[in-house]
DNA sequence: TTGCTTTGACCCTGA
DNA sequence: GTCAGGGTCAAAGCA
């Protein structure tokens, strides 16, 4: 657990060692490879792995948006989009994460090709589809992987249920040479349908407010899998989003209706975060200054995790939620679960309401009471560790900015360890999504511990010090690089790994004002 | 016959 | 209590 999320330093070294270079000469089963060989530990996300994902390189070059959309010709952007983003990790915050890239297909722009939500997901499954990435090397990769490794959408944002994914189209990506293959609307829908090896069912669809884009319902076919995923598309039929429901409790069906490029593994990035995650903390209390959580790392395999992988156990005794909760992501006890070790200071979250499930601290709350906060016309629901004589509360509020970023506070420490039931050792860095299985799709995330110095602070008494921030980023962040904190993905300044900075600074950052600057560079040392 | 999609209606939840 | 919106159900149709 320690190794897995690693410390600040390695985490942004393994950004900086993801180079571009690196990666565009690394093929994509070599990549996916690696990560598999840790992906019980680490899904893929332990120190080294990281190197792995091309989550943003940091120090060079605002990374060309065309880095991440690129793919392999025989690999469209369609056979990944149902992808259950993986990443397991455990927690994920997941997802807004998914700073999936909907739409890449879209030439014309539909109307969601605007929207770049990086939602906290910089480093995506397309930065994986280098166009460097030959062909062989991801047919080479499915067959030595077997479905291990999945590949969150680039097509379309894959979001786990928390997460919400935007598109991110072509147009958006200034200077972006780099051209993005996709499939004919037929051959899209063909391979959507097995893209993540699971067999689902449509049961529903239904135009959405606000949104010209028609919402399909599928559910898993197999009996009695809870796991559902609603798909949005566009006009033209490409889907603009995906977002995963629960977990499969089975594991991945040998479709026989898999053609080899269906096969084709994806690799969900998932959340690569580093939050006050309980994975940040090593077992003797002291934690890493950084910390890839769940949602982060890149998980790979739902049949490895399906198959006796603690993470899947612990997907599936997470607290037996009920689905509808983690579907709307909205309720905030669910964002607590997660696997934390301890509490050792106070702290503030900000995520994603996609996150909300994600944010699973691995202890067992009791809502006491809920209240309207001033300055923020979002309530703020209060919890308690319902561990006897635990101090422990919570309380958890969505910012009145961004009604998707959820701001949840810490006060005091644990006296106890994280409930058996909530997972093991592995579970509390591997464990996917609440209550869903590796498979929910989840975003590479970055998050970073704040504040160190606080360490060993007794804050029983007094709400937080350190603040996390894991905004969504979106395409008008983006586009706004002057004004916005998150502007422009790959711009070393505002951009979402700014934010990352934040959490690493040892002195409390206001939410109100976050250091951008700081928390980007924290990625950089 | 089986399995999947379509689609209007119903249910639930929150404002 | 009412309304609106999202999610789900289930009958009908299709392949």
């Amino acid at each position: 657990m320690a190794s897995s999320g690693g410390n600040m330093n390695s985490f942004m070294n393994s950004f900086n060692s993801f180079s571009s270079s690196q990666f565009m000469t690394s093929s994509f089963s070599d990549l996916l490879s690696d990560n598999n060989d840790n992906n019980n530990k680490n899904w893929g996300f332990s120190d080294d792995r990281i190197k792995s994902f091309p989550m943003i390189n940091s120090s060079s070059s605002p990374a060309s948006p065309s880095s991440y959309l690129a793919f392999p010709h025989s690999l469209s952007p369609s056979m990944l989009l149902d992808s259950p983003v993986l990443f397991n990790n455990s927690n994920t915050l997941s997802s807004p994460t998914t700073g999936s890239f909907g739409n890449l297909n879209s030439k014309e722009g539909n109307s969601r090709s605007s929207e770049f939500s990086f939602q906290s997901r910089p480093a995506t499954s397309s930065s994986i589809f280098q166009s460097s990435a030959p062909r062989n090397s991801l047919e080479d990769l499915m067959t030595r992987q077997q479905q291990t490794t999945e590949f969150s959408t680039a097509k379309t944002g894959v979001k786990s249920e928390v997460a919400p994914i935007q598109s991110f189209s072509q147009e958006n990506m200034p200077n972006n040479p780099a051209p993005v293959h996709y499939c004919q609307p037929s051959q899209y829908v063909r391979e959507q349908k097995a893209e993540d090896g699971y067999n689902w069912r449509k049961y529903g669809q239904k135009q959405v407010k606000g949104s010209e884009n028609p919402r399909s319902y599928y559910k898993c076919t197999f009996p009695n899998c809870p796991t559902k995923k609603k798909v949005e598309r566009n006009l033209d039929g490409h889907i603009t989003e995906i977002v995963y429901k629960g977990s499969h409790n089975h594991p991945k069906p040998q479709s026989t209706r898999r053609s080899s490029s269906q096969s084709i593994q994806t690799l969900a990035y998932s959340n690569l975060d580093v939050t006050n995650q309980p994975n940040a903390f090593h077992e003797n209390g002291q934690r890493d200054s950084f910390a890839v959580t769940d949602n982060s790392s890149a998980s790979f395999g739902d049949e490895d995790v399906d198959q006796g992988s603690p993470i899947s156990k612990s997907g599936e005794n997470d607290e037996n939620e009920p689905e509808a909760k983690r579907w709307k992501g909205d309720n905030e006890n669910e964002v607590i679960s997660s696997a934390s070790r301890t509490v050792r200071e106070p702290r503030i979250v900000v995520q994603t309401t996609s996150d909300i499930d994600i944010l699973d601290d691995g202890y067992r709350w009791r809502k006491y009471g809920q209240k309207v906060v001033k300055g923020n016309p979002n309530p703020r629901s209060y919890y308690k560790c319902t561990f006897t004589g635990c101090p422990v509360r919570k309380h958890v509020e969505r910012a009145s900015h961004d009604l998707r970023a959820v701001i949840t506070t810490y006060e005091g420490k644990h006296n106890h360890d994280v409930p058996a039931a909530r997972g093991s050792g592995s579970y509390a860095m591997n464990r996917p999504p609440t209550g869903s299985n590796n498979n929910m799709p989840v975003v590479p995330r970055p998050t970073v511990l704040a504040n160190h110095s606080n360490q060993g602070m007794n804050f029983n008494d007094t709400f937080f010090n350190t603040t996390q921030i894991q905004p969504p980023i979106t395409l008008q962040m983006l586009q706004s690089s002057g004004s916005s904190s998150y502007s422009g993905f790959g711009n070393s300044s505002g951009s979402y790994m700014n934010q990352m900075q934040h959490t690493n600074n040892s002195k409390p950052i206001s939410k109100e004002e976050p250091k951008d600057d700081l928390f980007f560079s924290s990625f950089l040392n």
